[in-house]
DNA sequence: CAAACACTTCGTTGATTTGCTAATTGACTA
DNA sequence: TAGTCAATTAGCAAATCAACGAAGTGTTTG
């Protein structure tokens, strides 16, 4: 119950929830992408990430200086299809969608993205 | 979206989801039936109620005196599906499970079930 | 009509959460 | 090696939340 608990309350708040579903289309986005996306201090959201991850709905990869995040492996399947059907074409989550396409096409960089 | 996040953070607290997983299988549990359940004042579970009504998880119906609670009509399958795989067999569901069942057979009684 | 009952609303308190800046860690680079 | 950059940790202020008891609403019953 407890696992499911911490996963209902990670994903009851706005900035985390866009998180996942955004980590839903891109895998391997750093904390200072998603800073840039959602218009965050990067420590705001490097908690937000380690709340994602304690409830295991996301897993982190370090390289070099950047640390990569994905959704995780084991994560219920029916939970991930709920929240496709019920906001997959919601206005929020399409505007994140192309504001992450711009950044990965380098028209909008973050900080982290202008020299790679 | 919204409203996917009303429903997340209704089910992430746990007296909340609790309430949720009994009404999966009991309909037309009263207030101070849940109370009994969860040991909690009256006034709490009132306003836990009304969370899981303003996020459309849960519907309620007058009758006397009585508000009867259920689950609501529209409510998104896959979570319920997502829900009861995750959770249906866990500790606590079964606990309340028993504990419900015991209460509606009058062998333990909550003050409202006295006399009806 | 008055008392009892189920429920809700209100006001308060203590705990938790979200956001920030500043400081720290660890890895690359000039 | 010193400096830079991504990320985390720590510490703090503001907001939110969960719990309670007291008071109010509406309904049944004595």
């Amino acid at each position: 119950m407890e696992k499911i608990l911490k996963m209902m309350s990670a994903l009851g708040e706005k900035n985390r929830l866009r998180i996942f579903m955004v980590l839903l289309e891109h895998k391997d986005l750093c904390v200072c992408q998603l800073a840039a996306l959602l218009g965050l201090a990067m420590p705001t959201v490097s908690r937000h990430t380690s709340i994602l991850r304690e409830a295991r709905l996301v897993q982190s990869r370090k390289s070099g200086r950047w640390v990569h995040f994905s959704i995780a492996d084991s994560i219920p399947e029916l939970l991930v299809a709920c929240l496709k059907e019920s906001l997959g074409d919601s206005e929020q989550v399409q505007d994140d969608r192309k504001k992450v396409a711009m950044m990965l096409c380098g028209e909008t960089n973050p900080a982290c993205m202008t020299e790679r």
